[in-house]
DNA sequence: GAAATTGGGACAGTCATGTTGACTTATCTG
DNA sequence: CAGATAAGTCAACATGACTGTCCCAATTTC
């Protein structure tokens, strides 16, 4: 990377103005450990958000999760939902008792093949599930606001090149 | 939504190039859901990576966090500790315990005020974070070679608008 | 100097959420 | 029909958070 210079004796930096510029091949351990630490941070901070409303219907994280999906992909079969979470059949399933138990969640037996339930929130899901993303969206519209949309961008591609290559489909195809 | 016509026969849209512009004001519930998912898959994934190294030493994620910060600020106190992880005197006293007992950690009394218990680590709890930091590293290091550098600055603006406000001095402090 | 506050440790109990393993039922597919 | 798959269930267990209480030593305050 060392630009050739061979008539001037001294060769002047580019952007002499620029303080403290970000190394180019962005292997500085400082700025991996601030990443880490922002990532840690802007995570915790976001989701703290929507526990107070949790608490208040005796649900947790594992809940608000399982809502999540199902409000994003509704009709996806339970297999589907386990593959997103990343967790076992058991949790899953406990989870899901609580929440098809107080009428959050209704299963139906899939169409295509019988041994599937699909997944769909009832109105009073759907309704909890809008109060909760409320949450989330307060804080992350904020968050873009401040940064603005190049920002953004850059952020949404930063977090894709973390999610492992075989894993990205999954991500994409829960969106769009 | 409907557009109204009286001088101009056909208001010609003005970016008719741009097939999905993304919203100015960023407040699409789709660039706020695509946020929140990366963000979820993106923390998993990499914090992931360090997992089975922590399961080869009998420890858990709780007793990485903690490595981590005293490693990231040796010297600190175990209050300023609780205050980063945010949790409580009882939860982080065992983490603590399981780490002095392994001698990986080690305590001295303050300097400025005797009460307190400085943390820093030993040798072989510093080999430790050493190791974990690498795994982390290699995801982080990834995704920023991939998303490029302004990507990153864009990653860092987003993360550090989640965090609120009265909050983001303890992150800078953290850092530099 | 006495009293109140603070930093830290310890003990006991509870809850939320994850795990493994094994078994059952219904259904689909070759 | 035989085997594989989707889902549910029971039991046991691990982790990591919580609350509440009590204690000690050191510091700060009056």
């Amino acid at each position: 990377m060392t630009v050739p210079i061979s008539a001037s004796p001294v060769p002047a930096p580019v952007s002499p103005l620029k303080v403290t510029p970000a190394s180019p091949l962005f292997l500085r351990e400082d700025e991996i450990r601030r990443g880490i630490e922002l990532l840690y941070f802007g995570y915790t901070s976001m989701i703290r958000g929507a526990d107070a409303i949790l608490e208040a219907q005796g649900l947790g994280r594992a809940h608000h999760r399982a809502l999540y999906f199902i409000a994003r992909r509704p009709g996806l079969s339970v297999g589907e939902l386990i593959g997103l979470l990343g967790i076992t059949k058991q949790s899953l399933g406990r989870v899901l008792t609580d929440l098809t138990g107080r009428e959050l969640v209704e299963q139906r037996v899939g169409v295509a093949d019988r041994r599937q339930r699909l997944l769909s929130l009832t109105p009073s899901g759907a309704a909890l599930e809008a109060r909760l993303f409320t949450e989330l969206e307060r804080s992350m519209a904020r968050a873009y606001g401040e940064a603005g949309q190049q920002a953004v961008t850059g952020f949404w591609a930063v977090l894709m090149g973390l999610v492992p290559p075989d894993g990205r489909a999954q991500v994409e195809a829960l969106q769009g």
